[in-house]
DNA sequence: CAGGATCCCATGTGATACTG
DNA sequence: CAGTATCACATGGGATCCTG
């Protein structure tokens, strides 16, 4: 059945999409613009994720060679994450659609979206 | 409940990326760039895609105001999809990821991926 | 502190058959 | 031609608990 480990079509559209799509991966990459990170700063800025998710999606971005991790063997550990030179060169393209997504969130007047009255605190503004 | 259509979080990217996420909404948004097309070019052009899935992600650009719709009330039925104003905005991100993914796909050496005998054909081959 | 393990559900996606 | 309808499945994502 020579299962193909990932489809990724020769679209390079496609392909891209495939490594920077997913729920939370724009977001990493673009909250890593600023620098370095650990482990605990990406989880208080991506708000709201799981432990689990981060961890599985910043091994798969460092798979795909998008980030570096390292890791310091202190007590406490600490694990920074940074972006690497493909990664970094994603940064624009991202910069860009956050424009759009800004432009359109006013356009269509979202600003004060109001949750469930459950989680109200949980804000991801991401720029500033 | 109050269930809520969608959580899109106050980050301008993760908005973005919510919109055109998916598997197909950027090769779609992309191959719409040169003009107008018909729900049968998309067919073809996305490659793989369910009619299910084609119009479900249409639908959905439709509603994000993405694209547009126009049905021409003839024998035989003929619809025809194209970039909004906003829609087309978003096309320039694309082109940048777009040459970001090129550029991976060299660099890692993808280009003649086997895919398995069945459809060796079906080339997404959209950047001319 | 930075995760790993496990279970579970929601959603996304696919195959096939059928229709105005 | 341009879809719909239905069913089934894979993946993504979440909750909770545990560990070096």
């Amino acid at each position: 059945m020579t299962k193909i480990k990932a489809p990724q079509s020769k679209c390079p559209v496609d392909y891209a999409f495939q490594r920077i799509g997913g729920k939370y991966k724009g977001r990493i990459l673009w909250s890593l613009k600023d620098g370095v990170k650990r482990y605990g700063q990406l989880r208080r800025f991506i708000s709201g994720i799981t432990p689990k998710m981060l961890t599985q999606v910043l091994r798969e971005l460092e798979e795909d060679e998008l980030i570096t991790r390292k890791v310091y063997l202190e007590i406490p550990p600490r694990v920074e994450y940074a972006l690497t030179e493909n990664g970094y060169k994603l940064i624009p393209s991202i910069e860009m659609i956050s424009l759009w997504g800004q432009a359109q969130m006013q356009q269509h007047g979202i600003q004060g979206m109001e949750l469930a009255e459950e989680e109200q605190g949980i804000i991801t503004d991401i720029d500033e």
